[in-house]
DNA sequence: AAGTTTTGCTAAACCGATTTAGTTATATAT
DNA sequence: ATATATAACTAAATCGGTTTAGCAAAACTT
């Protein structure tokens, strides 16, 4: 069976009995612009309908420069963070009429640069990125060539590149004011060794919030590599919970949160009465998980579909300038993982 | 900052002092074929080198070529399965030297039939689909257009369209073989509404097996409507466990299984005590409940790999007359969920 | 009635690659 | 010495649109 070609402009053209130009304007929407005849106008949409005609893309794109794809650059698609963001991103990409292509970096920073270029090569619009450890220069000189750029989710805050991403600052804030009004003192916090500001923010809001308390002299941090996390967890979790006997861990993220729980199980560490959690990040793993965990809502709708709007803003307006800084305002989802400490 | 303009093919010709058509074949690797001399070929590529040059891929596609461009349609990339496949996808493209546009569908048939023409129209040189319920007159079309064509995870067996899926039937043949060696007799089924193969063929591995086995009378099979799970959810399993007093219940997908466990919870029901209970697809979820929870693996390297694989194949052979179908074999995880029953 | 404007439309260039059909110069054959 | 073959390269068409420049006919001025 022949591949059945499709109708193009011209097809329609000559069935009309007009030249191309004509169809072309008339489809555009640019018949008064151009004083094209009102009869003239509807046969041409007409005869369009009837043909089922739709524009090649590609050409159009080719005279235009435009592909209209978007170019989304996340650590890992099968995380479901960034999976979850990755379908808002979709859905605010086609109603705005663009398409997504997506790559994982696995925070590799040249992976990050061959993506990039890949990307590229592609003619992506635009690019979406959240962007990994020592890939400050990277994006430095992808904002210099002036590709349109937005960063998600992370962002390096001495480059004037846009980004969309949570108030990291304020959510470790919220999470220990609320264990620390549970009663919790001793209250410890797991991260990952990175020098990305999204994780130094979230630090900062704990420690700021300790100090606040007059809980100084509590603060401990522990970070673990983010290759073999399962086992430097175990180890880390076994000196809070055993040697230091922490009562509260705040989790950076979900990752941390899902193995610190997997964890703490095989050790049998009791939720809350041994140690209260906060996690990071809605997981299916927190409401299932006994007791259910208390966590971090991020809007993602919200930063996901800014992290377009600013994107799809720069590709039409050219606005490369401006930088745009949305930072989205975390809530504290309450479980049962940080119920309130029995006073002994 | 001016957007630096794109070296174009015609910048590299005019460099070297040739023709555009030279430069062309010599970067094909048609210098041979075209009697292109050694020295020349080998100055064109050391310019095209030095000046950056990367092909526009829109031109190249425009006049007949290739995009190395993937269309990947799951039904929602937010669904880890989907994510992790599409990960998977991502990985052997990227071997290729493919690129992978993705959409969700949302199982819905209008959905479907415009992504297919936004991928198309965006010039993907072939597509991976997960057909959602009543596409198959759409996917007969898509074939029949000649297009390069995978389904992954479901497909249709009256179609002559490769796909690469799970063994289904083996799969609840599997789960209902370990659970009849269990000790359960009164086993259930809770799948969805739907007439695709996949899950008409998981039903058919339950039905088949608790026939075998004499359990034919405890055959009893309830369908949740896809679009309210969680309400319908509750009532199906009020009526599995409280009515019909079922011993152990087989949820047919990962989410159902999800959604499932919520609701067990919620009416306090004790697994395995009071009901056996066995997933579809691993979860951290299963792992993390407790008790922890059985499931059927699929090996989704193999399966995503599959795909890509028949698809480059027939996107370079034009090998699309050869159906291929690639059945890949479940694996039971066992878990706590499902143990021995204490007879009694 | 001649000049000017407006109306309604089209030819042709263009985007950046690929490909077909040549062309020219040199080498080989007869 | 003329015909033929081969080597090395190029002009121009092509893909399917968009856009610029411009043309012919009708309508309007003065």
């Amino acid at each position: 069976m022949a591949k059945e070609k499709r109708i193009s402009l011209k097809d329609v053209a000559n069935s009309v009995g007009v030249s191309p130009t004509l169809v072309s304007i008339v489809l555009n929407g640019k018949a008064k612009q151009y004083r094209i005849a009102n009869e003239m106008a509807e046969k041409v949409i007409k005869t369009a309908m009837e043909m089922n005609y739709s524009p090649n893309l590609i050409a159009r794109n080719l005279r235009g420069g435009k592909t209209q794809l978007i170019g989304l650059i996340v650590t890992d698609i099968s995380n479901p963070f960034y999976s979850a963001i990755a379908r808002i991103v979709e859905n605010r990409a086609n109603e705005l009429g663009y398409t997504v292509v997506f790559s994982s970096s696995d925070e590799d920073l040249g992976n990050t640069k061959k993506l990039i270029d890949v990307l590229l090569s592609k003619g992506v619009d635009g690019l979406i990125i959240v962007p990994c450890d020592g890939s400050e220069d990277i994006i430095k000189n992808l904002h210099d060539s002036n590709t349109p750029l937005v960063l998600i989710d992370r962002n390096f805050p001495d480059l004037d590149v846009s980004f969309s991403c949570l108030n990291n600052y304020k959510a470790t804030e919220l999470t220990t004011k609320h264990l620390i009004e549970q009663g919790y003192e001793n209250i410890a916090l797991v991260g990952y060794k990175t020098g990305m500001n999204h994780i130094l923010d979230r630090i900062k809001g704990y420690e700021d919030t300790m100090n606040a308390a007059g809980l100084g002299k509590y603060i401990q941090e522990k970070k673990v590599n983010l290759l073999n996390t399962k086992v430097e967890m175990s180890s880390v979790l076994d000196v809070l919970v055993n040697k230091k006997k922490v009562e509260a861990i705040i989790f950076l993220t979900n990752m941390l949160a899902v193995t610190g729980l997997y964890c703490l199980k095989e050790m049998n560490v009791r939720i809350p009465e041994d140690v209260a959690v906060v996690g990071f990040n809605r997981n299916d793993v927190f409401n299932l998980f006994s007791p259910t965990i208390t966590y971090i809502r991020q809007p993602l709708e919200l930063i996901g579909a800014q992290a377009v709007n600013i994107l799809v803003d720069k590709i039409n307006h050219g606005e490369l300038e401006i930088k745009a800084m949305t930072y989205s305002e975390p809530q504290l989802v309450v479980g049962a993982s940080s119920l309130r400490r029995i006073n002994n």
